[in-house]
DNA sequence: CCGTTATAGTTTCATCTGTAACCATTTGCA
DNA sequence: TGCAAATGGTTACAGATGAAACTATAACGG
């Protein structure tokens, strides 16, 4: 037997992440999921335009670090359940003019409160220095 | 106008975190699956095994969190790759029991020092005292 | 023993996701 | 102008993923 060093995969830091955020996420996706039928992709292009409508669909991807494909396809079943309103841009006729209708706004503030809840809940785990740092490691690793 | 209180989405940790575990596995992924045809979920398995062989299916399941379709379908492609070996157990003959093969030991010696060069450079980007707050954070949110 | 229940692993189906190709429209520039 | 290149968005295809049903074997309780 040579020496292999094997990897501590429990120790191994992307996988770590990529557990704690899967679980994190499917957490808090099976709840919108049950309760408005709503996805991740649809909450985050709801959240996304409940903060800056009108966008276009390019402009809801920049800001959800979504592709233009997966927010396409959000759109259409969110225009579908009459959640988003969609219209054609007076100047420029390949882009669509986005906002919540108010079914939408309905949704986004039932969903708003519990996404808060669950980053509360989350946090309260750790210490208000522990949070501080969590906040600026992030800023270094994933900068927005 | 009443008051809608927009979620910002570019602040809210469960975002953050799923886009950083994203982009670190993505990178990581594609580099294992264009040198050596690898998937995460494959590597993963590997990784298991080259610490705690002879394992069965079950048990590579549990120390890599997936579920066990995941690992069924991981393990048939690794076994037809040649790079796991796959017997039935003695006294049980449900189980199979699982180790690397020589070639599978080839590829898990190239593989992770690689993985390990990942971690070390996304590390890099942080200072030492932030480096143990994160494995802190990591071990309250997400204990293995 | 024998029938029920539990366990190991695979297969199936429905859904999701990413990539590339595609269509319509607009822009840039010769 | 008018034609090539760029842009906004959708569609098509292929691979990944998760839940549930299924097969085979083992364990358990009367």
């Amino acid at each position: 037997m040579t020496d292999h060093a094997p990897l501590k995969l429990e120790r191994f830091l992307p996988y770590r992440l990529s557990i704690l955020s899967n679980t994190v996420s499917q957490a808090i996706a099976r709840e919108y999921q049950q309760e408005f039928g709503l996805s991740m992709t649809e909450w985050r292009v709801m959240a996304v335009l409940a903060r800056f409508e009108p966008l276009s669909a390019r402009e809801v991807a920049e800001h959800t670090a979504m592709d233009k494909v997966a927010v396409s396809r959000a759109l259409s079943r969110l225009v579908e359940a009459g959640r988003v309103d969609r219209e054609r841009h007076g100047n420029d006729r390949r882009r669509s003019v986005l906002r919540l209708s108010e079914e939408g706004w309905r949704v986004h503030d039932a969903v708003a409160p519990r996404a808060r809840n669950h980053e509360r809940e989350m946090l309260a785990q750790l210490s208000r220095e522990e949070i501080d740092t969590l906040a600026r490691i992030l800023d270094k690793l994933a900068p927005v």
